[in-house]
DNA sequence: GTGAAAGCGCTAACAT
DNA sequence: ATGTTAGCGCTTTCAC
């Protein structure tokens, strides 16, 4: 039956429904948390009182009490990389099935206010904290964190082997299978455009893809592409790339524009992909999907690491602690058709 | 001078602090809070305290007793949508300029579930809630919102005229100057293709933009297309339009993906933008401007949003009340390279 | 200018 | 099974 809810401006607290129950604080603090030891009709009156009243807990006052919160600290680089935006929104949901909610934060890219964001979340008394640092898991605030009482998780810019528990990408394999593809298919002139050379696990990756490259192809001509100064620079320096006797076969990205500009330098040329030109990015982003043919792409399992990050941190909530580990996600390398070999090319130009 | 900080499991009180400067907890709290009538040398003990004990305030047990936190709740509908991601980002910068912090959640386009968040930001006592309505500033969840004690302000999916504070981009003014540039090219059959039929504002918006058009070209063949049930579907329909002897000459998209399938199809028929087809999209994405011809996009101004919001709502919170408002903040309409006359179609095709 | 004391709303011993 | 009580760490009167 619907009652009239309490409507004046104060909100009840727990006093107003023991007083309204006859029961005392206690009782009605049981009643909260489902503890079986109190009387079936008082548990009734208790629950008419709260509907009656419209009570609602104050999780300020019971966390203080209580010394912690049912909350997780969450911090990305930046909401504005799809990837750590969809994160988040993963995140959110699988800790609201744990009965928790997250403290959503972005460190702008900076390791400063990254190791003030740690202190925020000490601030706060969350139960842990979920960094995805903006270098990696040995910086200052990376420590700070480890030398904190809540738990640590470390999420995709990682080393590995550094003693903290991490979850990441398996973007090595993905690499691997990628150069694999790339000399089975007879490249031999790779272009390799980064999108940013501060981004130092990008910079790992590239120089890994390199390596895997030279070692499986030596003597391949494979050009490292780090973004001029101005963007619109980048353009011309492709253009310039492709006008070349030496022009690439092959583009394999780590830089959304790039692909997007080799495509315009296409279709100027009426090089038809992958005939004319290959390509390949690391970055996955809707539409090279969608495109014709279909640029092939890294895929990372968002949901799933998102599920591996909870299950990480709660181990470490609820002290069933082992030790640390890293948690290595294999990530989908999704083709498309954007590569072939490069006979074609070879006849065109020579 | 460096002092050797506490170093024990346990966090310092205020009364820890208070014990090792020798005076009482009200006037660390006084320190605290930049109380001027503390003598200075006090001033110094308390702060040599606060240094050597490492201690830091705890906010939890601060709030509750003021009654209220620096804490403005924030519900977009999801993190997957760049816009809000973006916006989410412009306002935890806002928010902290002004010493608050942001308590960031998803919708995910449920009204339920946005209902129970405004729910939670109350009982997180939050000063203040930001608001981008699944549906519009009339629902359910919305008028919870509005009869709270919180601050409250509607941004982006909004009605208007509703007497609650609202924060909006003029969509309206841009559609009518794609409209008008329409009409001035002289193009007689559109095609609007449509994201998601589910969403109200988007779909005022096409129905606004076919009157605008209707308006000033009577007789004109606009067909407005909603995704078919497959995605995959659309490309086919598309394929369909296109191969029509009606085959419109524009495309005023409201959907990414059909804009990904346009250019696929001019590819394949080897139209040329925009000579053989024009385009322009609502929805603006980083690609569409890095493509050539640069492809004609709408764009928010994330961040003269986010301080309008942040202006608004503060002024909420310290009671600097005026009536409420509507506010419209322009976006700029950047036609690119992408529509042209359809002169040339017409001969090509007849 | 300072400190004692009350209390924000809750949880958890502990006594009954 | 229930109630009393003592705090959690802080802010804020209000005497002094």
């Amino acid at each position: 039956m619907a009652v009239a809810k309490n409507t004046s401006g104060v909100r009840p607290s727990i006093h107003s429904v023991a007083a309204y129950a006859g029961v005392s604080i206690a009782t009605v603090s049981k009643v909260m948390q489902g503890d079986k030891t109190v009387r079936p009709e008082n548990v009734k009156s208790v629950q008419n009182a709260i509907e009656a009243l419209g009570y609602r807990i104050n999780p300020l006052a019971a966390d203080l009490r209580r010394g912690r919160r049912n909350l997780v600290g969450v911090i990305v680089p930046t909401y504005d990389d799809p990837y750590y935006a969809s994160l988040v929104g993963a995140l959110e949901r699988q800790a609201e099935t744990r009965g928790y909610a997250i403290a959503a934060t972005s460190s702008r890219n900076s390791e400063m206010r990254e190791l003030e964001l740690v202190g925020r979340m000490e601030d706060w008394r969350v139960s842990g904290v979920i960094l995805v640092p903006v270098k990696n898991e040995n910086g200052s605030s990376a420590r700070t964190l480890r030398e904190s009482e809540m738990a640590a998780v470390f999420v995709d810019n990682v080393t590995g082997g550094s003693g903290a528990e991490t979850v990441a990408f398996d973007y090595h394999a993905a690499i691997r299978d990628v150069a694999a593809q790339t000399v089975r298919l007879g490249h031999r002139r790779i272009l390799v455009p980064i999108q940013d050379p501060k981004n130092q696990t990008q910079m790992r990756l590239a120089n890994y893809l390199v390596e895997q490259l030279q070692a499986a192809a030596p003597g391949a001509n494979i050009q490292v592409l780090p973004p001029p100064s101005r963007r619109e620079k980048l353009a011309e320096a492709l253009a310039e790339i492709f006008g070349s006797a030496e022009r690439p076969t092959l583009v394999l990205s780590f830089c959304e524009l790039a692909i997007t500009l080799c495509l315009n330098v296409a279709r100027r040329l009426e090089w038809h992909v992958p005939h004319d030109l290959s390509l390949f990015s690391f970055k996955s982003a809707a539409w090279m999907r969608a495109m014709e043919p279909a640029i092939g792409v890294v895929r990372l399992p968002i949901d799933n690491a998102a599920v591996t990050i909870m299950d990480t941190i709660f181990q470490k909530i609820d002290k069933k602690v082992t030790a640390s580990r890293d948690r290595l996600l294999p990530c989908k390398v999704d083709f498309g058709q954007s590569m072939t070999t490069p006979e074609r090319i070879r006849r065109k130009f020579g």
